[in-house]
Order: C-alpha cells, then sequence, then structure tokens
RNA sequence: GGGCCGUUAGCUCAACCAGGCAGAGCAGCGGACUCUUAAUCCGAAGGUUGAAGGUUCGAUUCCUUCACGGCCCA
C-alpha cells in the first residue's frame, strides 16, 4: 500500500522527536497579533526600515512558497493571514532545516523585522523560527478550498480554517446575541435559566423528546419552550426577565429547521402585545445598525428595510389581501378545506379552522413576506397561552413577525386568567386525545402558579437561528448554526 | 413523507449520454532555484469510482436496493 501523506508527515514528526525537538512546544511567546503588526508597519512604515521593531507572531501556516535556499509562506492567526520570509542566512541551520521539513497545516512561531518586498507586500524577515504544533493531516487545497457542504458541516474545523466568510458569519451571530443581551439589560430585564429537562414539556405547539432519568425512574422531556416557566418568574416578582437557550424539537432537519435551536424569550409585566411590537421594531433596528452600519441588509438577491414602522396586519386581512381567501370563508371550514385541497395544502381531518387559516397563511402569504410585518389576532384555538382580545373574544392579542418569507418572532399578551387557562389546557387535551401529538398537555403545577395571580404581562420568543440567517444572508439554517444535526451513516446506533 | 440531483485520488473536478486499460489541476514525494503571490522548471508516484446485488465476455458508465448529502415540494 502506497504512503500516505499522513504517513510521511508521521515520519517527519518521528524525526524531529529523534532529534529532541518537541514538535508540540508551549513556550512560545506572541508579542503581537498579525493584525497589529500590520497595523503599525502602515502607521509608521519609516520606523521598519534598517534596524525596526521586533515582532513575535505565530500561526498556522496556509502556504508556502520554496526556493532553495529561501521561502515564502503565509500564516494565519486569529485577527488574519501575514506574510513571512525566511532565508537561510537569517536563522540557525537547525532552524532553516526545520523549516524546510515545513508542512501547510503546521503552527509556527516566528519572531523578526518587517521589510517590504519587491511586489510592495509587507513581510516578516524570520530571525527565529519555531515550530509550535506539527499538522499529520492536509489541509484542502489553497484554491478551491472546501466546498462540499457535508464535508463543511461535519468537520466544520476545516470550514473555519479555509473559509474566512464563515468565521465572519458566526462572529456575526455572536455580535447579535450580545447586541440583544445588551438591548434587554439597559431596559431592566434579567437574564435568567430555566429548566431544560421538563416534567410536562410546554409553551409551544411540538413533538418533544423523551428521555429518561434512571435514578428517579422517570419520563423527561428536552423542552420545546421555556414560556411557562419564563411565566412562573413573573408570578415571583421578575416583572422583566428573558431566557437565551436551546429548545428542542423532535421534527425534520431541513434549511429553517434543525432539532437543537436557539431561542430567546421575554416577557415583561404590565405590558400588551403592542407594546412588544414597538420594541420589536427598536431591537431589530438597533441591532442591525450596530451590526452592519444599516438598517438596509441585502438578502439572497434582494434587500429588507429593517427600520420601523413595520407593516400591521391581521390575519385574517393578510389572508383577505395576500392570500385571496375571501372574508366570508374564513369561517366556513368546509369551504377552507375546499381551497387547501385546491392549492395542495395538507390538512388533518380533524384540524379546525383555526388551524386551516395559519397552514393556508404559511403557504399562501408567509413566503412573500420579505419585510418585517407583523399579523396579529390569530385563532383562539391555536393560541392556547395568549390573552383574548377585549372586542372579539374569538381571536387573541397576539402576532407573529415576518421577515425575508419566514417566521422570526411570536409575540403576545399573556393569558393571566388562571380559570380560562384551565379551560383552555382542557380543550388542549382533547385535541390529544383526538390525535394531534403537538397539542398541549395539562400543566396543573403551572395553573396552580397562576392562581397565585400573574401580573398583566407581555411575552415574546424571537428564533435566534433565523434572525442570524438574515444578519449573515444565509439561505440555511446550517450555515448559522457552528455544528448542525447531521445523520451518522447507518441510521440509529441501537435497534429499537 | 414525495420529487429531482449528487457521492470518482488528500482537495476541486473530468470520463458516464452511446459499457471497452479511470484522467487533470492543486496538495504530497525526488531534484533545481535567496523576492514568491494559484511561483516556475524537470522527474516519479498516488484509486475498494459511497455500499450491496443484478445484467453483460467486460460496469465508474445500464438496472435494483440501501446509506449519506444538496435543492425543491408537503
Amino acid at each position: 500500500m502506497a504512503k500516505t501523506e499522513t504517513d510521511i508527515r508521521r515520519e517527519k514528526l518521528a524525526s524531529l522527536r529523534e532529534q529532541g525537538i518537541d514538535p508540540y512546544p508551549n513556550d512560545f511567546t506572541v508579542t503581537h497579533t498579525t493584525r497589529e503588526i500590520l497595523d503599525m508597519t502602515a502607521a509608521d512604515p519609516d520606523a521598519m526600515t534598517g534596524d525596526g521593531p521586533r515582532f513575535s507572531a505565530a500561526g498556522r501556516v496556509m502556504s508556502i512558497n520554496r526556493f532553495g535556499k529561501a521561502m515564502f509562506l503565509r500564516f494565519s492567526d486569529r485577527t488574519g493571514p501575514l506574510q513571512a520570509y525566511v532565508r537561510k542566512d537569517k536563522l540557525t541551520e537547525a532552524e532553516f532545516a526545520l523549516a524546510k521539513s515545513l508542512d501547510v497545516g503546521d503552527f509556527v512561531g516566528l519572531s523578526g523585522t518587517m521589510f517590504t518586498t519587491k511586489t510592495g507586500e509587507w513581510t516578516l524577515l524570520a530571525e527565529r523560527f519555531r515550530l509550535l504544533a506539527k499538522s499529520l493531516r492536509p489541509l484542502p487545497e489553497k484554491f478551491h478550498g472546501l466546498k462540499d457542504p457535508e464535508k463543511r458541516y461535519r468537520r466544520r474545523y476545516l470550514d473555519l480554517v479555509m473559509n474566512p466568510e464563515v468565521k465572519e458569519t458566526f462572529v456575526r451571530r455572536t455580535k447579535l446575541v450580545s447586541g440583544i443581551r445588551e438591548f434587554l439589560t439597559a431596559r431592566g430585564f434579567l437574564e435568567v435559566e430555566t429548566p431544560m429537562m421538563q416534567v410536562i414539556p410546554g409553551g409551544a405547539e411540538a413533538t418533544p423528546f423523551v428521555t429518561y432519568h434512571r435514578a428517579l425512574d422517570m419520563k423527561l422531556y428536552l423542552r420545546i419552550a421555556p414560556e411557562l416557566y419564563l411565566k412562573r418568574l413573573v408570578v415571583g416578582g421578575m416583572e422583566r426577565v428573558f431566557e437565551i437557550n436551546r429548545n428542542f424539537r423532535n421534527e425534520g432537519v431541513d434549511t429553517r429547521h434543525n432539532p437543537e435551536f436557539t431561542m430567546l424569550e421575554f416577557y415583561q409585566a404590565y405590558a400588551t402585545y403592542e407594546d412588544l411590537m414597538v420594541l420589536t421594531e427598536e431591537m431589530l433596528s438597533t441591532l442591525a445598525r450596530d451590526i452592519t452600519g444599516s438598517t438596509r441588509l441585502p438578502y439572497q438577491g434582494g434587500e429588507i428595510e429593517f427600520a420601523p414602522p413595520y407593516r400591521r396586519m391581521t390575519l385574517a386581512d393578510a389572508l383577505a389581501e395576500l392570500g385571496g381567501i375571501d372574508p366570508g370563508d374564513q369561517k366556513d371550514r368546509d369551504k377552507l378545506l375546499a381551497i387547501a385541497r385546491d392549492k395542495g395544502v395538507t390538512v388533518t381531518k380533524t384540524a379546525k379552522t383555526g388551524k386551516i387559516l395559519t397552514k393556508l397563511f404559511d403557504a399562501l402569504v408567509e413566503p412573500d413576506l420579505m419585510d418585517p410585518t407583523f399579523i396579529t389576532h390569530y385563532p383562539v384555538e391555536i393560541s392556547p397561552l395568549s390573552r383574548r382580545n377585549p372586542d372579539n373574544p374569538e381571536v387573541v392579542d397576539r402576532f407573529e413577525l415576518f421577515i425575508g418569507g419566514r417566521e422570526i418572532a411570536n409575540g403576545f399578551s399573556e393569558l393571566n386568567d388562571p380559570e380560562d387557562q384551565r379551560a383552555r389546557f382542557e380543550d388542549q387535551v382533547a385535541e390529544r386525545e383526538a390525535g394531534d401529538e403537538e397539542a398541549h398537555f395539562m400543566d396543573t403545577d403551572y395553573l396552580e402558579a397562576l392562581e397565585y395571580g400573574m401580573p398583566p404581562t407581555a411575552g415574546e420568543g424571537i428564533g435566534i437561528d433565523r434572525l442570524a440567517m438574515l444578519f449573515a444572508d444565509a439561505a440555511s439554517i446550517r450555515e448559522v448554526i457552528l455544528f448542525p444535526h447531521m445523520r451518522t451513516p447507518g441510521g440509529s446506533t441501537e435497534r429499537a
């Protein structure tokens, strides 16, 4: 069998050890990042000539151009690349021999002064050279790089090494999350953490993951939402709380769904869903401006305007004006079923009108809502945790925010009447018994909390991954999750 | 869940339509080279063509099943 590149590198590694050279030392002192060095040379180029300042930098070797007794190499640290020039006559024999055996992918530490090459590039002239970590596997090819999405996601570290824009995407995601923290904290919200493992999964309509606690001999669910716990905190006097954390939903995997995803939920006592719409407009426009410098963000060939005010429509109006469904037909379950069939929208046989309406909305209206749009007044039967609208008890004081053709946020005035909440849970339990696996469970512990009294409150959830997609101009949720869920070949590790 | 497309050297891709010794560039290996920018020049290598089965004298190519992925639809 032929020697692989890894075999050859292992031999080099063994040879280094035989020579008494540690291939993985940790005693090199970095004095500057590559960015700092380039900034300093740009700021005062004259000071670099002759006996200029000495810099020590380190990073991963990304490319090498060898000559007989000299070589150029480009290495990158977290701040970016820098070119170095290594000449035999500037180093000890051992150092130069080490440099000659260098492979792309190795980590090096270099010390020296800065000069400009014939082509005008600022370059570090190496006076000292250290190998800091030997790489045994070849990196993807330098020109074409790593393109195969499957390999990019499964070996994200290579994606990050080879594709600088990928790192930029995740830096941007982090800025988004810290920007949200700052925004809410500045407004008196307290960040909290609530259970990820719950006895009764609630707060959303979704199928949960199930797990098992051995010592307690009990079934536990991974949470589908933190909502009911956050509202218990409002009961306890935490009038403004938020949580940014993972939710888990046992659903399919595609360009907009990952089984675990990150959600912001926040609750504000003595506020209404209308207050939250204003807060959301402020938050998103502030984030856009702070992170990208503009409220107009490019997205998938178009542009999205994040500056308020955002368009607001009731669900009924949106279905009529944008979905072409006559307002009169919206209350007629049979007509809705006929429209759904006609449009190729699948609806379960037992679905109530509210559910059919939202299915039709998802198919006919949602994909076209590019600029931020609040859709309000959802049917009460699909909103078991929302307060009823005072003028029309068939709908609730709720909104969903759509941007870029996707649902980004969901907020409402919270139902704090424990008796109405109990009745809503009972309806949900009936739905579940009728076969709807996503319907809520009865949660008597939550009802008990409500019975102690919860102040009038409004709450909202914002999908962080989807928001990150908008901010990073990403078409797939996998582009904004460092390690998206991937199937393992062969399927399950254990037979059911 | 359905449809379409894909899986070939470490990486990026050919060859497949119409079955006939599996190729290139980059990386790697040996050699030359003290200013390169996808360096250049010379030389020699590198493959279970995703897996299993079928058709065939002969399969990367055609057929079936499976696995994984991408895009679209539900």
